[in-house]
RNA sequence: GCCCCUGUAGCUCAGCGGAUAGAGCAGCUGCCUUCUAAGCAGUCGGUCGUAGGUUCGAGUCCUACCGGGGGCGCCA
């Protein structure tokens, strides 16, 4: 256990102690945290409980921070204990504490960071999809690294997770790319709706079939298909799965839904169509499962896909990565699962809000089929691919994220990926050149390494010891950028650390344990770029 | 009109209901004879969109308004 959940245990049995003494009735602590101050004057960790308990228990919260600290100076983890403000308690955790969960820390490896949040239970991840009508964009980027990103961060905490990409395969999408790859062919005008841009162009180039804009466009789109495969390999990023939408059409599994549905009561005729009576079910209006000229819908089609995810191949979870573009289906589908009897909180979807390219302060918005969208090979070729990450993963994707793609370009080389990388790289040279200078090194028993007390050091422990915290947190909120934020620190404290606490030249028991503490910073640091698909470099 | 996201430093963005709101970039000033200066230290820069409310305590929660983005098809 870390040590924040070791205190706020500590914190809770105190506070029964309290209790006990005041004679008064124990009342629920949902309400009391431990949390790390942002100014070292207030301790290495701070608790509200005394403001808690003095709201319940009706008496002024310095008294009760009083008999609270009592409580809590008896425990070895404590150093000390300061009543601060309106009845902060501030905590100076043990330095022989901090030690022996360095210990440990190294003992475990990276084990020590792993959260078993997942039990081993499969999750499904879709992301990407983008209609294989064309490259990928800058746009498509942002959700593929984003869902990659989850992905990573689901497999270390125990979830089996496969990673898939729906297939739009068929339908209207696919008729206007055969068409404007027939119009390029015979040096027709692309047709309104049509798709532009050099790819269309060597297509044309290399299709000898018929006319049949079907034929063309289902020629096409393993072509395109491989393109996007290799923009994602480029990033980092491998599907395990590349789910059809036409295998779902002629499967008959959309005929089994809807009857599903209809079994159920939810659906009914009129104007000729069948209809879900999707607004008893949460949605904003009904929708149309089967058209007049008897196709179905993109939706029930949908509906279909995510049956076969929940039900036929009974996924634990499943999470969609969508563009806010596909705000309008989420209320649907949730719709369509509880009509089928699902467990709604089987079914997770996560909307990213749009990307925008600032080209001289004006926004400029992606567009496929205008040609005007910046394609991901570019940026990837422009930032490098670790970069290109770190950019994506540093702010969280419900913002409508604007990206100056001349700024991105020229800062580059001072792009924060480097910062991170740099005190990876260092620590790794360090530990060669104890290598190569064939100095025997002690590793790190409790007693030499409570000898860790230079702040630097001390703050360097103490982002070791919260990583699992922010892993946990980043899990459940579904946002990875949180990983990015604890990078930062972590590089920042390291290059303090590296720059004020000289490491092979200190005296041999300083040295080792300035040596162990920067292992176990290694494997942090590892730890977390690797949940990111950032590579971790043993030289810059 | 209704629904979702959003508004924090010049720019791009972090920020668990907590104490004196942070980082990177841009600007200014120092620090390489010393384990990698892709680094460190300092400095400049803020009515956290506005107004109410809840709370011991609000950038964070609630309401209204203002601004920005997206969505509301028998398209996919």
């Amino acid at each position: 256990m870390a040590i924040a959940d070791r205190l706020l245990t500590l914190v809770h049995t105190t506070a029964q102690d309290v209790f006990a003494a005041l004679r008064a009735n124990p009342t629920p602590l949902q309400a009391v945290v431990v949390e790390e101050p942002s100014i070292a004057d207030h301790g290495d960790y701070a608790t509200n409980a005394a403001m808690v308990l003095a709201k319940e228990l009706g008496a002024p919260p310095r008294v009760i921070a009083e008999q609270l600290a009592e409580g809590l100076r008896a425990d070895a983890m404590v150093d000390r204990v300061t009543i601060a403000g309106p009845g902060f308690l501030n905590f100076w955790i043990a330095p022989d504490a901090l030690a022996r969960e360095l210990v440990t820390l190294l003992d475990r490896g990276v084990e020590y960071f792993r959260p078993d949040i997942g039990h081993g239970a499969t999750v499904q991840v879709e992301f990407v999809s983008a209609n294989p009508t064309g490259p990928l964009h800058v746009g498509n980027g942002w959700l593929a690294t984003y869902g990659d990103a989850l992905s990573r961060l689901l497999e270390f905490v125990n979830y089996r997770v496969t990673r898939e990409y729906y297939v739009n395969d068929t339908g209207g999408q696919i008729r206007q790319l055969g068409a404007s790859i027939i119009a390029v062919r015979s040096g027709a005008e692309v047709p309104e709706g049509g798709y532009r841009g050099e790819y269309i162009s060597d297509l044309a180039l290399r299709y000898h079939g018929s006319d049949d804009v079907v034929e063309a466009g289902s020629w096409a789109v393993p072509i395109i298909l491989e393109l996007i495969r290799a923009t994602l390999v480029s990033l980092g990023i491998e599907m395990d799965s590349w789910f059809s939408q036409a295998s779902i059409e002629e499967s008959g599994d959309v005929a089994l839904v809807v009857a599903r549905l209809d079994a159920t009561g939810a659906t009914y005729q009129r104007d000729g169509a069948l209809w879900f009576a999707s607004e008893r079910f949460g949605d904003s209006r009904d929708r149309v499962m089967r058209k007049s000229n008897g196709d179905f819908t993109y939706l029930a089609g949908d509906i279909a896909y995510h049956y076969n995810k929940l039900v036929i191949r009974s996924f634990s979870l499943v999470i969609d990565v969508l563009g806010a573009d596909h705000h309008g289906q989420v209320a649907s589908m949730m719709a369509a699962i509880r009509a089928l009897g699902i467990d709604e909180h089987r079914l997770e979807i996560k909307l990213g809000q749009m990307v925008s390219l600032l080209e001289q302060g004006q926004a400029v918005k992606f567009s496929k089929r205008a040609g005007t969208a910046i394609p991901l090979d570019w940026l990837i070729q422009e930032l490098g691919r670790d970069a290109t990450r770190l950019l994506i993963l540093s702010s969280s994707i419900d913002r409508a994220s604007q990206i100056d793609l001349v700024q991105a370009k020229a800062q580059s080389m001072e792009n924060p990926v480097y910062y991170v990388q740099y005190a990876y790289a260092r620590i790794a040279a360090l530990l060669r050149n104890v290598a190569s200078r064939q100095i025997r090194v002690e590793v790190g028993s409790s007693d030499a390494l409570a000898g860790l007390n230079h702040p630097r050091e001390l703050a360097l422990m103490k982002d070791l010891l919260r990583l699992e915290s922010v892993i946990v947190r980043a899990v459940e909120e579904r946002a990875p950028h949180k990983i990015v934020g604890w990078l930062m620190q972590m590089a920042s404290d390291f290059h303090g650390f590296y720059h004020d606490c000289p490491v092979i030249t200190a005296e041999p028991s300083v040295r080792d344990a300035r040596l162990t503490l920067a292992r176990a910073a290694q494997l942090a640091l590892g730890v977390a770029l690797d949940l990111l698909g950032v590579t971790p470099p043993e030289e810059m």
